[in-house]
DNA sequence: TATTCCATAATTGTCGACAATTAGCCATGA
DNA sequence: TCATGGCTAATTGTCGACAATTATGGAATA
């Protein structure tokens, strides 16, 4: 099963000759391997990795897996300390928060770019994600899975469509990957998909229309009403667990 | 010379025990090291980096030195090709215009930020670094370097004051080192201090009465006019070149 | 019993050597 | 003269081994 997330939101409907863009060495292998791993939380957030124990599961020596862990580092999804060990990053709440506020600053600047520089044939292909996305969401509600995928394939091509590469790289080949650590990690069940996916047709519209301004203001609510709605739910759940203290 | 900016936005008053934050390993000296000779252009951008060179150079063997190059990578300091070798970044303008747009996006979030969590004593900090650039700009006008390194210094602070991690890590171990690249790439000379100056003020006033809102419109400008300067700079030097051809 | 100290084991950091790939160069031919 | 082919040298990729540091466990002592 390959996601339809790619690296550098290159664009999900071009040939890919390759199954990856940079496989052709073993660190390079190794690196979106543990990552994707990571992700999904197969390895788990805050546990420790070894060296050893990686370098025997992957079957390759410690060179390039200390090479593929420097990257890792650099994407914030293992932490290092010297001479002691990494562990998978483990997000706290407060974190999460943070990584919302840079999203919601990142992701309007990339809609207001967005709405200046998309090619009709873009937009095209925006709107072609979200029909799909109506119709998963109408045959199987409640199975998340591709919803959540989904919307960040549709913020993907947002990005993709501002034509920045720095944001591309800020928002794609970092923090998007956190987001998703998020999900699996805190196991983000259907997050409001009906009304988020009001939000995306308007967003859209704005893009089309060309209206940089509004487009921008659209996808800083989307962004911060997705904020607020996971910071809701965590209340809630403190609530729980204070009302009911045992398990 | 020590810089006054330090990784990760630490304060500058600080007191250091050691002389850098992370320096046991070999790969994390050197990691630093190239850092700085990148960005002070020590390294020419576009230059060949080669692996035997450096190690010869740094004295050390080609394994750490690979995982500082991996880091470096990350950062976007370097630029690799597998089994062809590293180049140092070099920045074209559309790419520096783009560095702009982001940091327009992040800065005015943080600015947002800091005028909701900024400590007076933070703000104190705030207010004693622009008197000290104030009385630096009337001594010694023309030179730019204390100036642009002290421009960044006002910027550290702002987003220290965000109280953001993610914020601070982008900023501040990503961007601004590529901030400092393009100065000295470009060899960007005094830009427009007076103005800015003034920018900084009422930014600060801002965020000391708490007015986020004003806080982050005026961070926005400041970014947005700074943009504007380089790109008017830039097409005026367009202009010139093809004016007078012959060098 | 709790604490400190030390010895052992495991993990991380570093190095040098070998294999694989690429770039440059020269010769050959049209 | 220009294109093409292969050969050589250099660089990158990978591996295994050794050194340095840290974690773990038990023994000795207050």
């Amino acid at each position: 099963m390959t996601l339809l997330v790619s690296p550098s939101c290159q664009s999900a409907d071009a040939p890919f000759e390759q199954v990856s863009p940079e496989v052709r060495t073993l660190a390079e292998r190794v690196f979106h391997q543990l990552q994707d791993a990571i992700v999904r939380g197969e390895l788990a957030p805050g546990s420790k990795i070894t060296e050893p124990g990686l370098s025997k599961t992957y079957g390759i020596s410690r060179g390039p897996l200390r090479e593929a862990m420097r990257r890792l580092e650099a994407h914030r999804l293992i932490e290092r300390v010297p001479h002691v060990g990494a562990r998978v990053v483990k997000l706290s709440m407060k974190e999460l928060l943070e990584l919302f506020d840079v999203r919601e600053a990142l992701e309007s600047m990339a809609a207001r770019l967005a709405a200046e520089h998309m090619s009709p044939e873009e937009i095209q292909g925006l709107r072609d994600v979200l029909a799909l996305h109506e119709g998963q969401a109408d045959l199987k509600r409640g199975e998340a899975y591709y919803q959540r995928e989904g919307d960040l394939d549709f913020h993907y091509r947002i990005v993709q469509g501002s034509h920045n590469k720095m944001l591309m790289n800020l928002l794609c080949d970092d923090l998007y990957y956190l987001v998703r650590l998020y999900r699996t990690q805190f196991s983000a069940s259907g997050t409001r998909p009906q009304r988020a996916f009001v939000e995306h047709h308007r967003i859209v519209d704005a893009i089309e229309a060309g209206d940089a301004e509004l487009a921008e203001l659209l996808m800083r609510r989307h962004v911060s009403a997705s904020r607020a709605n996971v910071a809701d739910r965590y209340a809630a759940i403190l609530e729980q667990q204070s009302t009911t203290p045992a398990d």
